[in-house]
DNA sequence: TCTGGGGTCCTAGGACCC
DNA sequence: TCTGGGGTCCTAGGACCC
């Protein structure tokens, strides 16, 4: 989109910028370790331990390689890719200063390590700070971002990704349909895979072709979301940049082996690691769960999960370990070998909130 | 060829209650 | 012979996001 400077101020209904830091991992792993800048690398699990990768480097990417690829199959497409660890406090310190200077502009709302929406409806003239915002987080970080700024979340989020790297793209209020229409329908934040291979069926591949459909069309095929689907397809969204995340619903850990395991022992020790630090994550949150899951991963990669719950909350670390080993003796045989397993809780209550119901 | 980990939200069926 | 109708809670699975 063209990027006019002359616009008034006065035409943003709202103002919405998203950042996304551009092959962020990496870039906070090159800042540690300028000998690694221009390698193709990329930060993810190791190929013998069953990998991913999280983030690949722009020279990574030439050979095809990017997040979420099994690091076994990056590595056939370029042998020689180097593949490290992400180093959590320093991803999260990076972060943290990123953060930082966006809240100087209007409330965020971070989505991320590596995304946040600020809101820029209060700006004189939004497109000037966007684009000081995205200068003084290169500057102030030495870390590539790219940004988007739109009168909507969604149309500002499609926008930071428009020009990937370190872009910056402004879709002024009225361009959202014209600025949405020749892209693919995935571009739309909820329109996944799945979703996206049910529009191919009925012809429909582009932004543009979801919002002049004929609904009574769409609406045989996804019921009452389809006028929302389509409306998004014309970059039409009220929500508001909101800083309040709401309470925490869920904690979990899961745990791929690099070998599939059936030895008792083994999978019980796991299970008692992740019960204790859940229960570490619920006393810090001040909270307790009445539900615990299992989730169990065949070596065939069927998976499934089944919970309990109880009347009374815990953070217990026994009482949820004990409930995980049940759910465990009531599920496995004892020979089928397990790939991957999980233990997570829900179901979460602060246990004040309860006290109040008692009348003080 | 091999498929991570941490989340949210939605749907659908069954139990249970009035 | 025909088998209400809501509402809520629980369980399980799936789509999606980063």
């Amino acid at each position: 989109m063209a990027d006019v400077e002359d616009q008034p101020s006065n035409i943003w209904p709202q103002a919405v910028l998203h950042l996304d830091m551009d092959a962020f991992f990496v870039n906070v792993h090159l800042l540690h370790h300028p000998e690694d800048v221009g390698l193709p690398l990329a930060v993810g699990g190791q190929p013998d331990h069953r990998g991913v990768i999280a983030s690949a480097s722009y020279e990574a990417r030439q050979f095809g390689i990017h997040s979420a690829m099994p690091s076994k199959s990056a590595l056939r497409l370029c042998p020689h890719l180097k593949i490290v660890g992400s180093n959590w406090s320093d991803i999260r310190d990076s972060s943290r200063k990123v953060m930082d200077i966006l809240k100087e502009y209007g409330s965020i709302e971070r989505m991320s390590v590596d995304e946040a929406y600020v809101d820029l409806s209060d700006a004189s003239d939004p497109t000037l700070l966007a684009k000081e915002i995205r200068r003084r987080v290169k500057d102030e970080t030495t870390l590539p971002a790219s940004i988007g700024l739109a009168a909507s979340k969604l149309v500002a989020k499609v926008a930071s990704d428009f020009d990937k790297p370190e872009g910056s793209t402004i879709v002024h209020p009225g361009e959202e349909a014209a600025f949405l229409a020749p892209q693919p329908v995935r571009v739309i934040s909820g329109i996944g895979p799945k979703t996206a291979g049910r529009l191919i069926k009925i012809g429909i591949k582009s932004c543009g072709q979801l919002a002049n459909s004929d609904l009574g069309a769409l609406q045989v095929l996804f019921g009452r979301h389809a006028e929302n689907m389509q409306n998004r397809a014309r970059g039409i969204d009220i929500r508001r940049v909101s800083s309040d995340r709401g309470q925490r619903k869920s904690i979990s850990h899961e745990r791929t082996f690099s070998q599939d395991v059936n030895e008792p022992e083994e999978l019980k020790s796991h299970l008692q690691k992740m019960a204790g630090s859940i229960s570490n994550s619920l006393k810090k949150r001040k909270m307790v769960a009445h539900t615990i899951r299992l989730k169990i991963r065949w070596a065939d990669f069927t998976t499934f999960t089944r919970q309990m719950s109880r009347e009374i909350g815990t953070d217990d670390e026994l009482q949820i370990y004990e409930t995980a080993l049940i759910i465990l003796e009531r599920n496995w045989g004892g020979k089928q070998k397990i790939r991957l397993l999980g233990l997570g809780v829900s179901g979460l209550e602060s246990p004040i909130v309860r006290q109040k119901g008692f009348g003080f």
